[in-house]
DNA sequence: GTCGAACTTGACCGGTCGGTCTAGTTTTCC
DNA sequence: GGAAAACTAGACCGACCGGTCAAGTTCGAC
């Protein structure tokens, strides 16, 4: 679907875009029928099918988006420090705001990887993440700020805490962003350092 | 639909259980056709209706045999042993193994979980396993074994750890649950004990 | 002003879905 | 052996789904 579009149509896929991105969150990719995008935004059937080839194609474009973001956020935020411990914080940091600030996109992104069908289509963007995440593990390895160990599993393990915290405490309780972030690092930090944050956890 | 099985009813319904988990498991929830299932297992649709009041509660009641059983597992296993880091430990080791033997069932929970009609009805039963860590973890934190937190936020972290790698390491690349387990446990206690474990990591 | 591209409408289509129902067969139990 | 209960088959149904299309309108460049 590569269409020449004016100012107008941009605007108009935008809206689509974010009006289908809360619909599918509030009530599931599947249960969403393109009629229900189109009659929720006051516009006919054609208007769809003019900015995407399918239902499916919106939802990936909508994913591909977001990944894009999230990591560029990432990235952005990681980048000052020099000391590879403090840019994994900054990381944690950073996806706890994108995803505070993206709760919709935050649920989607459960559902697609949950999904067979989307699930593996999201790999690609996952795994560049995962090489950004890794990168500075492995460089905290290196440079002894860490212990020694299999820089894969410790990403994902730092991985796992973040997605675990955000998803119940951000999605689900809406707790501040900064608060979360806290809390995953301090337990991160602990099994990174081998050595117990000082002040307590704000969480709750 | 409480019915009065035969004993032949109860293999049927067993059969139908079974399948539509693999299948679901295979191509998705809502992909899978009532007509798929009933195809598949060579019977008519009436067999499907006798035995589930809908597709819906089908899943439902997969859903909670699975997390009942995953549930027993866990208590079973954590039970022996005095010291409460122990039985927080044999508790993510139960958690593998049983992930690691109930592939189909883990994928249904990932679904389950990130569905916005199934993922409440999950609640309770996740509630319930929270509550037994977050058990252990109090205990650990009141003997003085694990420095002082939030025992809510830290199980959270425990569960983020386990759940996801058992999602890339079990279900993704098939790895033996008890090296995913050892990984698990190894950042789980530095985060919690604050000392580094003796041997490397074995994963990979 | 005009012409083509961008955009919009909504009736329509074939297909599939979850679920029903009737008519039948098998099993159980007295 | 006979009646009731358990079980099975599969044609059928209305609803809805993703997607098409012909027709019409608006916009921007020249």
């Amino acid at each position: 679907m590569d269409r020449r579009l004016t100012q107008r149509g941009k605007e108009r896929k935008r809206q689509l875009m974010d009006f289908a991105a809360t619909r599918f969150a509030e009530s599931g990719y599947h249960p969403t029928s393109v009629a229900e995008i189109v009659e929720g935004m006051g516009v006919g059937k054609g208007v769809f099918y003019w900015y995407f080839a399918s239902k499916e194609e919106l939802l990936l474009e909508i994913l591909r988006e977001a990944q894009l973001d999230m990591r560029r956020r990432q990235q952005s935020e990681m980048g000052d420090s020099t000391d590879p411990v403090d840019r994994l914080e900054s990381g944690i940091r950073a996806t706890m705001y994108w995803l505070a600030e993206h709760r919709d996109l935050m649920s989607l992104f459960e559902f697609a990887q949950a999904d067979e069908h989307f699930g593996p289509l999201l790999r690609p963007g996952r795994d560049n993440s995962m090489s950004d995440v890794m990168r500075h593990v492995q460089e905290a390895m290196v440079a002894g700020r860490v212990p020694n160990g299999d820089p894969f599993v410790v990403s994902h393990a730092i991985i796992g805490v973040t997605n675990h915290l955000a998803r119940v405490f951000i999605l689900g309780r809406e707790e501040p962003a900064e608060d979360v972030a806290q809390a995953a690092i301090m337990f991160c930090r602990s099994g990174l350092l081998g050595q117990r944050g000082g002040t307590g956890c704000r969480l709750r």
